[in-house]
DNA sequence: GCCGTTCTTGACTGCATCGTCCATAAGTCG
DNA sequence: CGACTTATGGACGATGCAGTCAAGAACGGC
């Protein structure tokens, strides 16, 4: 009986998603994001509530999705688990080095907010305690194959290559340049415990 | 003949920085740093030239604090190195768990402006640089001390010490709590390598 | 004491912003 | 077809904001 929205929710959170990338939350207005999906602001905050929550409900997709990827790219259980990870992250330095690359969501919603949204840092911590698992995971099976030390502490690892992922964004941030992002990547990788056969 | 200053322009500074740290270059108004100060907002806009100007020279202060910190605290040839360096990260790991600790306002700062202001990015990169050569040098001392294997590489280890330090802060932010920030540092100056003897 | 120079204060301008409201359109069910 | 429910879009009000300005205050030199 209602009358049905005319707009793609999803393609409204992407454009909304992307204005507070490009300009974080407090420097993006509701009006621009009106402007960018085309929508009136009754539309907005009919649909979603206000800015504030349209935030939240950007911010936890953006999660979502980070932890898909990181269980897409690093799950499997087929002797690959080591290539899978170098793989990972070599790219997210790569990724992190484009002058495109608008940093992670994440990483500027947290920046800017956590420390007065107890919402956004609870969604942030949870985020990187799944990243860390799905890191976790796959060292145990890097474990399994002979390419790490069966002996070492698989979550304690993870937690230090968790931390160089977020730090390599840091850095990214700020311009460095992809070269040297890898490397430090690839030092990182190359200091984890071998067997000791 | 003028007429002289009635502020401290250092305390003003600190001021303005305390505002920006808090609440973002985007989220702080003049006037509240105005408020903040008790200036008029003619003196500010007088003395400092306008928002974003009075935002690099507070952001250049803090990022020649930090250098300076780490220099100090990095620095001597006294057989301490690797004391030092240990002492320099689990402190930092240890203050970014503190609830109070505002995150860096280096982090902060890069990570809502460098996209979008090149002195800003500009300043964070030699920031960060300034670092990796204060940890560099650590390490060199370090090896000349036999406590880290001769044959590494200093400098690519310091990139990931720097990055690792980063990578803290992020996680910091999101409130993970200090024991765990604590033994990723812990984690990492572990699996540095030693000297093979 | 007087003058010129610089600082201070706070009112002011013009614009951006958040959020609301309402008249209207678009559907659905009976 | 008509009544009802919901979406739409833009105008609106109140507030906040960056930056300017003018009138007066405090100082050193003469």
């Amino acid at each position: 009986m209602p009358r049905p929205r005319e707009f793609d929710e999803q393609s409204v959170l992407n454009a909304a998603r992307d204005q507070f990338w490009a300009t974080g939350f407090a420097g993006t207005s509701m009006d621009s994001i009106a402007a960018a999906t085309g929508l009136g602001k009754g539309s907005l905050y009919g649909a979603f509530g206000g800015k504030r929550e349209l935030f939240h409900r950007v911010f936890d997709d953006h999660c979502t999705a980070a932890i898909d990827s990181a269980n897409h790219r690093l799950g499997g259980d087929d002797g690959q688990a080591f290539a899978r990870l170098t793989a990972y992250l070599l790219d997210h330095a790569t990724a992190c080095a484009e002058p495109s690359h608008r940093g992670c969501l994440l990483a500027k919603g947290t920046a800017e907010l956590s420390e007065h949204d107890e919402v956004v840092s609870a969604r942030a911590r949870k985020t990187f305690e799944s990243i860390n698992q799905a890191i976790t995971a796959d060292l145990e099976a890097c474990q399994r194959n002979g390419d790490i030390d069966p002996a070492a502490d698989a979550r304690r690892l993870a937690g230090l290559l968790l931390t160089v992922h977020r730090g390599i964004e840091a850095l990214g941030k700020a311009g460095t340049d992809g070269s040297t992002l890898r490397g430090i990547t690839e030092t990182a990788l190359a200091h984890l415990p071998r067997p000791s056969r």
